[in-house]
DNA sequence: CAATTGACGCCCA
DNA sequence: TTGGGCGCCAATT
């Protein structure tokens, strides 16, 4: 093991810390992981960070998807975009006939602490 | 130490 | 609508 695991602040370790905020039931896109992040424009970083995640991995990398609302998978991972679709499914997800995801239904819309609410027009 | 390796998203033809 | 090019950056080998 390498002992310390603690000081270190790897960038993708902010990946990490975000995706696991994601509740059950929805999902967010690797842009919109990054703006969170402050990481404008770096959607693809972001995309690096969860490939290199263990399917074994408490986080929840499977609540990522692409921006079009699609599993983004490739070809050497293959099996693992089925899992993905398996894992969102369980969490009552649904996929249209083209294997999309309703983002305007599903995105992840954490809370603004300084922005509250407003009540309908 | 240098090269390789990747789960994106946007723009333009 | 579809396909191709480009920017982005760090963990691994």
């Amino acid at each position: 093991m390498s002992s310390t695991m603690a000081e270190i602040s790897p960038r993708y370790q902010q990946v990490y810390e975000l995706v696991r905020q994601i509740p059950p039931g929805q999902v967010a896109t690797y842009g919109q992981i990054a703006e969170l992040l402050g990481w404008h424009g770096q959607a693809r970083q972001v995309g690096y960070a969860l490939f290199r995640v263990d399917p074994d991995s408490d986080i929840p990398w499977h609540r990522v998807i692409n921006a079009q609302g699609k599993i983004s998978q490739t070809p050497q991972r293959q099996g693992s975009d089925a899992l993905q679709r398996l894992l969102l499914m369980q969490e009552a997800i649904m996929f249209d006939a083209q294997d999309t995801i309703d983002l305007r239904r599903y995105r992840w819309q954490p809370v603004l602490r300084h922005a509250p609410p407003q009540e309908s027009p």
